[in-house]
DNA sequence: CTGAATAATTGACATTCTCAATGGTTCGTG
DNA sequence: CACGAACCATTGAGAATGTCAATTATTCAG
């Protein structure tokens, strides 16, 4: 085996490469990652990271209404609809008649979701503090703050 | 209209919501954002966020192998292949048998797939500084060295 | 030399994305 | 109040992506 040498592996190459330097590629990279290890960590639950943010949402009392979900969360109205469908068949969400607009749903969680969610949201804090400990403890909220400007730019 | 009220829009109640400050959730964000604005700066290139990057590492000379390009944008081998199909039906770019590995194609930039890229390449430029523009300056750095973390997490 | 592992490819299938159209509701304006 | 424009949720269709198993050619370890 080279031992030694030249030290420019093909993983070396490609991350001392232009396009590793790009914010938006490193953004997607990390997005992938973190994506994949909350779905490993969801799927035991019967959850992904989509249904488990509808869910949040939802035991959270914060009483989105789809609409509101759909721009949150970067989705087309449609696919809310499909995936409060997933919820609220398994009974761990209810739409309710929003009284300030007959036309829109606002999302509550029901006992079973709020329970079911707790048991996620633990499940992905442990591996969500796993991938951050790559990240000096001193630096993690000023990488949340700056992604909170990237996220939220208006 | 309500002028000066409750301060608390549907919005506000999801920006304050114990989601919206979850790393995982403004990773998601942030990326589908500057997804969607390269997307849009790259179409009239004919490319996507996907094949842009393909096309960035083949212009850039790093002979990456359809293996290396897989692990590297967390893709399917498969995928790379419909992928590279298509830069490759265009003159973008060539397979070329690794000589070290006749099982592997590397990658390689043709000159109209570097006259493109180049182009492309200063249309995402102009969408990127223009998102960055929300972050302060001196903080950019700092961002990138920390998602880099994420990223490449080994 | 032989068998296990790997790179690329194909094909099948599921999931997700994107759009256009619809019915019911709200809102601004006359 | 009546009108039409705008808006919310929903459906459905078709494209794009993701996921996985099987195949061929090649490399590698023993």
């Amino acid at each position: 085996m080279p031992a030694e040498r030249t030290r420019s592996t093909g993983r070396d190459r490609l991350r001392d490469s232009a396009l590793a330097g790009d914010l938006s590629f490193l953004l997607a990279r990390a997005n992938a990652l973190a994506l994949a290890a909350a779905n490993a960590a969801l799927a035991t639950h019967g959850l992904k990271a989509r249904s488990y943010s509808v869910l949040a949402l939802a035991a959270d009392d914060v009483r989105p209404t789809q609409r509101e979900l759909a721009e949150f969360l970067r989705l087309d109205p449609s696919q809310v609809v499909a995936l409060v469908d997933g919820l609220e068949q398994r009974h761990l969400v209810e739409r309710h008649a929003d009284p300030a607009d007959r036309r829109a749903n606002v999302l509550v969680a029901t006992d079973a979701g709020r329970a079911l969610f707790a048991r996620a949201r633990d499940a992905v804090r442990a591996v969500g503090i796993d991938s951050l400990s790559v990240v000096p403890a001193q630096d993690r909220a000023r990488l949340a703050r700056l992604l909170r400007l990237l996220a939220f730019p208006d």
